[in-house]
RNA sequence: GAUCCACUAGCUCAGUCGGUAGAGCAUCUGACUUUUAAUCAGGGGGUCUGGGGUUCGAAUCCCCAGUGGAUCACCA
């Protein structure tokens, strides 16, 4: 709110509720009691712990501090209910304990207050534990009328614009973002118990690598330079594999530029990780382990309900090959269907219209599976095994005539929630399979993956056998914090500008 | 990018057949010394998202735009 706005003729244009709350800012200023200029406060006590530890409290002088969420006047006798980052505390104020000056200005405060109380905790006749008001000091004032309390803030836009409302009026949402907090600690704790090294590597990449997806762009003024924001960190970090961490983490943000659903958001978390010596095997345990750690943690049980899908995190998660998966759901049998030619003429006859005159026989199964199978794993399951085409970075399935991977990916619920192999450490397949994509992008496949020859660089002074995983963070705290988009994971998810 | 839906007081929502706008909470005034969605009495508050059109008359019907939501496309 800027200084235009203490002036009588835009006080005149406010709205009548932020009008009386200005003129007793300005009350309080012109009484040399600007409650803008204190610091700070003592606080003792958080309001849970207050009712919490009543027993030990009861009769003790405590000094809570918070913001004014309702109030029920009496007359000589006050209720205010006074929510901190732990919840609410009731503070009950009366004339005659406070004294005329202190009550009646008691009596002047808005809801949304930011005050200090410091009393006596008891508890009110009707049950209810209390603080009572012996002293109370201002500590910001609100100048803006808060949203309803009774049905909170319901309108997504303001929901997502103004998420600080969001989180004063409806407790469930910090609820759900103190869970994700902890999510991301219970993986930060597990991995450091299985002795992961936290690493950061470039948000800033010359080459936007490990990841087929179009990049966001950017420039560096100093150097003349084109810059992407990463789509993925994972050639950094096998990088720092062949350097001999041997087993190394990253939590953070990837770019995508591409559409938005309540799935996907441009900026989102994802864990991953990578251990040498290890294999997608070893990835699944992983998998499976830090699932299991955080429902249990985060829902009290395996058995939990997404949006009313009864879902059963328990280990071990099913396991199934995508030619089985595609078989099971559609009949097409890619063990059969031999070549391009078989494979893209089953598909057709069995109604895919995807199914183009150049793509193979690996292109076509990944095809089926998404479009007939991936929305039917509700329960987690590993989908292993994918096609060569689709798995650049990916270790060669021995058995499999070059044509699949050493690849899982974990769905639940229909969607993919983590991506994971054999990590390709052969610098002369890699190579040849950068080339295959740089053939794909040259072919007008603009999301085929570019070459980094450094990376191959790299690959040529020896990295050992490597296990690699990602995790989708904010996918990962939907399904287990029961919310139904992206949005509600996010604190701040990107939307346009309302002027725009 | 496509389709459908929504947008009314600070917030949550009604608004019939096209006839000058309603409620609850919040706010203001008054009453009230243990309430808790406090209660009681009274008052104020609106660019009906924006623009255009049809009509004697539009929150309401039509067109365009904005933002959001859902679905699809995209996302190996």
């Amino acid at each position: 709110m800027n200084k235009d706005r203490e002036t009588s003729e835009h006080r005149d244009s406010l709205p009548e509720q932020t009008r009386h709350r200005l003129d007793k800012l300005n009350k309080l200023r012109s009484e040399g009691k600007d409650p803008y200029r204190l610091t700070r406060c003592e606080v003792t006590h958080q309001a849970s712990g207050v009712v919490a530890d009543f027993e030990q409290l009861e009769g003790e002088t405590v000094s809570v501090a918070g913001r004014i969420m309702a109030r029920r006047g009496m007359g000589k006798v006050s209720f205010a209910d006074l929510l901190d980052r732990t919840g609410t505390i009731q503070v009950f104020s009366r004339l005659d304990q406070l004294g005329q000056d202190s009550y009646e200005a008691w009596q002047e405060l808005d809801l949304g207050d930011l005050v200090a109380v410091t009393g006596q905790v008891f508890r009110t006749r009707t049950g209810e534990i209390s603080v009572r008001n012996f002293s109370w000091t201002l500590l910001a004032k609100s100048l803006r009328p808060l949203p309803e309390k009774f049905h909170g803030l319901r309108d997504t836009d303001l929901r997502y614009r103004k998420r600080y409302l969001d989180l004063m009026v409806n407790p469930e949402v910090r609820d759900t973002f103190e869970k994700r907090g902890r999510i991301i600690r219970l993986i930060r704790g597990e991995l450091d118990r299985r002795g992961y090294l936290e690493v950061e590597t470039p948000l800033l990449n010359t080459i936007a690598g490990g990841a087929a997806a179009r990049p966001f762009t950017t420039h560096h003024n100093a150097l003349d330079l084109d810059l992407f924001l990463r789509v993925s960190p994972e050639l950094y970090l096998k990088r720092l594999i062949v350097g001999g961490l041997e087993r190394v983490y990253e939590i953070g943000r990837n770019f995508r530029n591409e559409g938005m659903s309540t799935r996907h958001n441009p900026e989102f978390t994802m864990l991953e990780l990578y251990q040498a010596y290890g294999d997608y095997h070893t990835m699944m345990d992983i998998t499976e382990a830090l699932f299991s750690i955080c429902c249990l943690d985060i829902c009290g049980s395996h058995d939990i309900d997404y949006q009313g899908m009864a879902i059963s995190m328990e280990p071990p998660f099913c396991r199934m090959s995508m030619i089985e998966a595609v078989r099971l759901h559609t009949g097409l049998d890619f063990d059969v269907l031999k070549t391009d030619e078989e494979a893209r003429e089953a598909a057709k006859a069995c109604g895919l219209e995807q199914v183009t005159v150049n793509m193979t026989w690996g292109e076509v199964l990944n095809t089926c599976f998404e479009t007939y199978v991936e929305e039917k794993l509700i329960q987690p399951t590993y989908l292993i095994d994918y096609p060569i085409e689709v798995s650049p970075l990916t270790k060669i399935k021995a058995g499999t005539g070059g044509r699949l991977t050493e690849r899982f990916e974990i769905f639940v619920v229909g969607r993919e929630h983590g991506n994971a192999y054999s990590e390709l450490n052969d610098p002369f397949d890699q190579r040849d399979r950068f080339a295959d994509q740089q053939r794909r992008r040259d072919a007008g496949d603009d999301e085929a993956q570019l070459p980094d020859e450094d990376f191959v660089e790299a690959l040529e002074y020896g990295m050992p056998p490597t296990g690699g995983l990602g995790i989708g963070i904010d996918r990962l705290v939907m399904l287990l914090t029961n919310q139904p988009s992206i949005r509600d994971v996010l604190f701040f998810p990107t939307m346009k500008p309302q002027d725009g």
